[in-house]
DNA sequence: CTGTTAGCGCGTTCAC
DNA sequence: GTGAACGCGCTAACAG
């Protein structure tokens, strides 16, 4: 077995209070003694046990991250950032994967990181209920999606001026049909997509341009969805010079499907996406960039210092930049030919 | 504070034992004594501690997966199929991102997951020390990635055989000047470039193809990578037909380098990559696929079965199957112009 | 079928 | 500065 904090004791010729304390700093123990149970220790290989000391402690020293689909390279960089924020504070991180809804409920109605974790980071936006399920764990809170919402902080962008900005970039291009690929909003209080939408509808309201529904498409979020999206777009009795796809994994989907139809891109039909995914650049995507690791990091650092200074004013929500990155997905529509 | 096993026992009128087998299914609770406990149970919101059980018990419920880097595709792919097995199964996942050497350092030295878990899985190869470190923890360890090694069951594919399918495949499409971008072995025992390096010159070698160092560059397995590397292999002064990119990411690496330098792809140079990635589908890549989420459920699936049944056999290296699949960046050579 | 008795390994009072 | 005693919440072995 390994060795126990009673082992280090008897082999450093003290007791194990004194080894406690002399392994964690804690003041009350001579320098003699402490290196003596320092090397000792480390020749014995001893760590102490977490379940033993945040038994005793009430301290777990373990970041609960819940995330809907690790796979995907939003949520892994935002993951890989905060983990690596955690990590360095010397917590540890227990993952949650609940991408389907199965595992998501599972999840919130057995809430496993109950006496488990000391803090809570969510990467997918909770509902009503699940919100409730993870206040009532009476740990700090922190989101990296939606917006505000009582009991989390959350470190967002604004999606509405992400948004506004990309499909403006279409209007002053010269676009008039103008196009979108939103994800679903599905049951939950997923706001992006609806703040996106709303941008859009109101540039080009802004614009003077009238809204046509057959230009909108849902695309799940996803790259098969943005393609089937995009086709869906094509059918319309007239399709559009340009398209605003909500995130850049549906941008490529809707790129894909562009090429089988053997449409130029900018040519043809102009594309921005949203996001700044790590490929867009070698697809050349114009698109949204938001700081993805950016916002894992402060959201993973805004909780410890919440864990540190418990009593002390803690933002509600933090806002980071965005900023429009021109590529070579967009241009000024072609003029018309014969219609 | 929580309800703890005390308070479930007192409401439900019976011992805190009789609660502990009536919640964890154990025989021996009559059904309305455990119907009545459950309900209880449920009311107050009663988990257990997993630190009390644990400690009480030995066993943690937790797997240890350690990853070089989430952010990335190919690992994060892996984590998702494996934690979608493990929270199947009741287990919780405790994640250690460990893209730096100073983390890396860190993580080998202290060693976190010691008493934390009841078995480790891992994305990244160790090196002998680390290896070793692994092993004394004591529980079953499996990994996705590297060749065969004592004390793990490795999951993984045949990289020789891949590498040589897509050497091949440019071989066969007429290619004589081909180029390979490999990714750097580091100081670890990181076999896959070894083996795919290696399975590079044989084909050569067999199809009577003189070996040019100039050809080989390294890409880091990173996009960024990939780009240097192509643009190295360019500059040489008789520069490469096609090219096999030793990772997906680092093809797109060279496709943009490609691009960048105003070269056609297939028609100017073939490139083919390793990994079908979740994009190679949407840039036409030809490349090798292999199952990546597969061989991180199977990884999972065989260790949970090490923890189910510890003295039965248990196979040390499974390999999952890989295959070509043609895209359109790969083509016969350019007939020559004047040189 | 159920309750009682001991720890699991540590942190945290208190004394000394 | 150091040690002894107690308890964190639970499971396991033993009675009955």
């Amino acid at each position: 077995m390994t060795a126990s904090i009673n082992d280090v004791a008897r082999a450093a010729g003290v007791s194990a209070s004194t080894v406690s304390r002399a392994l964690r700093g804690r003041a009350g123990v001579s320098d003699e003694v402490r290196d003596r149970i320092a090397s000792v220790a480390a020749q014995l290989g001893y760590t102490a046990s977490r379940s033993a000391s945040s038994l005793a402690s009430g301290r777990t020293f373990t970041i609960g991250v819940v995330v809907p689909y690790v796979g995907r390279w939003f949520f892994g960089t935002v993951l890989d950032a905060a983990e690596q924020v955690f990590s360095a504070a010397g917590y540890d991180v227990l993952l949650y994967n609940l991408g389907t809804p199965e595992t998501r409920k599972r999840f919130f109605a057995k809430l496993p990181v109950r006496k488990r974790v000391d803090a809570v980071l969510s990467l997918l936006i909770p509902d009503e209920g699940e919100s409730a399920a993870l206040r009532s764990l009476g740990v700090p809170l922190a989101s990296t999606v939606g917006g505000a919402r009582p009991g989390f902080t959350v470190v967002g962008i604004d999606d509405r001026a992400g948004a506004e900005s990309a499909v403006r970039h279409l209007v002053n291009l010269g676009h008039r049909r103008i196009g979108t690929i939103s994800g679903s909003s599905g049951p939950l209080h997923w706001t992006t997509p609806i703040e996106r939408r709303r941008a859009y509808l109101d540039v080009l309201a802004e614009a003077g341009i009238e809204h046509d529904p057959a230009l909108e498409a849902d695309g799940d979020y996803t790259l098969e969805g943005g393609e089937r999206a995009m086709t869906e777009l094509l059918a319309a009795s007239r399709p559009p010079t340009a398209v605003f796809a909500q995130s850049d994994e549906m941008a490529m989907g809707a790129l894909r499907a562009l090429r089988r139809h053997r449409l130029k891109v900018p040519d043809d039909v102009s594309v921005v996406g949203f996001d700044d995914h790590e490929l867009a650049d070698v697809i050349g995507l114009t698109t949204v960039a938001q700081p993805v690791a950016g916002q894992g990091a402060e959201a993973a650092r805004l909780l410890l210092r919440q864990l540190d200074e418990p009593d002390a004013e803690h933002p509600g929500h933090v806002q980071m930049p965005i900023h429009l990155v021109l590529r070579e997905t967009t241009a000024p529509p072609r003029p018309r030919g014969p219609q």
